[in-house]
DNA sequence: GTCTATACAGTGATAGAC
DNA sequence: GTCTATCACTGTATAGAC
């Protein structure tokens, strides 16, 4: 409900409807709404981390210097498609994080960070491995890149819908990781800038 | 004060006592608080894509067959540059605008489109006259990708600063713009996929 | 036409009964 | 531990002043 209305979207009076329970059974489990939000997240979260470790250390264990390409798809494959099974929240969940992740409020913050630092820290390091003349501030740079490409393909906002009149479809989440994979490579792979 | 607490994060109450107006006078004005927000942006909105435009003439006019580079720099470096000052609503601005890209509202997509979907079509087509093997598609979802990463370094979320204590900073907007062109260009290049 | 004061239904949060 | 009742506050609507 929080994906598809928006934070402010849905009330707890219809939340509460909906899971039939009292309306302050929220504020005595959760604390508040924005504890519900976040124990709904950290639940979610977990999981898609753990999976992307574990494809790190698959590539790591066979290769002993990793390729590029997989890596890139053991950091985008769990975030893209873990999330849209229904056990991990749907497609809503997918939206609601890419939603978190240009919030501003600090609070959300806490709870992306504190569900994913670890992870994209290895993930930095592996991509610096995997590139070993690349300055550590340009990989740095390109991993951020990456994750507004990744964000904004999980938002599935509708510009490029509505900009190509539906020949791209962010949430079509095989073609674009086959689209995003390569790219992205490309991009990691060129020459730093001065 | 929208873009710095996000849209629920600020009252009318106090918009209007800063604006030192009366609390009904934005109902009259603007029709709601919706309404205030679209009528902010559509303001600070129509610089930005006029800018793109004529910048985007100037490499045309210079080039037969214009330079990869300098349409990403037409495209990205308005988007950037232009919102932070002062009478163009300042950082802050910057930022409203990454949040409502992801928002999944459908009125506030509406205000997006109406902007900037004539600009961003005609940079679609200068990329492909740019890069004429490419498939459209292709060059489309690179641009759906480019949005990703511009939206992401406009937000600023702060994500990269903690993972990398600091050194990579988005709101450095020039150095951003370093960073990301010969990367996104790179992409641009890469062979297409199948 | 523009502005003002005020009322209204709905929000998240909370105190206290059981 | 779970409930009801109520709190202060939100965006919005409206009647009426100028």
């Amino acid at each position: 409900m929080f994906a598809e209305h928006g934070m402010s979207g849905v009330g707890l009076r219809a939340i509460t409807t909906e899971a039939e329970v009292n309306l302050a059974s929220i504020a005595y489990h959760f604390g508040s709404k924005d504890g519900l939000l976040e124990a709904l997240f950290a639940q979610r979260a977990t999981p898609i981390a753990q999976e992307r470790l574990r494809l790190l250390a698959e590539c790591n264990a066979a290769n002993a210097k990793p390729q590029l390409e997989q890596i890139l798809d053991a950091f985008l494959r769990p975030a893209l498609t873990l999330g849209v099974q229904p056990q991990f929240g749907g497609p809503a969940f997918v939206k609601l994080r890419a939603r978190l992740a240009t919030e501003p409020e600090t609070t959300t913050r806490k709870i992306l960070s504190k569900a994913f630092d670890q992870s994209s820290r290895q993930f930095i390091d592996a991509l610096i491995k995997a590139l070993p003349q690349m300055p550590r501030a340009e990989v740095e740079w390109r991993f951020h890149f990456m994750l507004g490409a990744m964000f904004y393909t999980m938002a599935d906002s509708g510009r490029i819908q509505a900009l190509t009149n539906g020949r791209v479809d962010p949430g079509d989440v095989k073609r674009a990781l086959h689209h995003m994979i390569p790219y992205l490579a490309a991009g990691f792979r060129s020459a730093p800038v001065a």
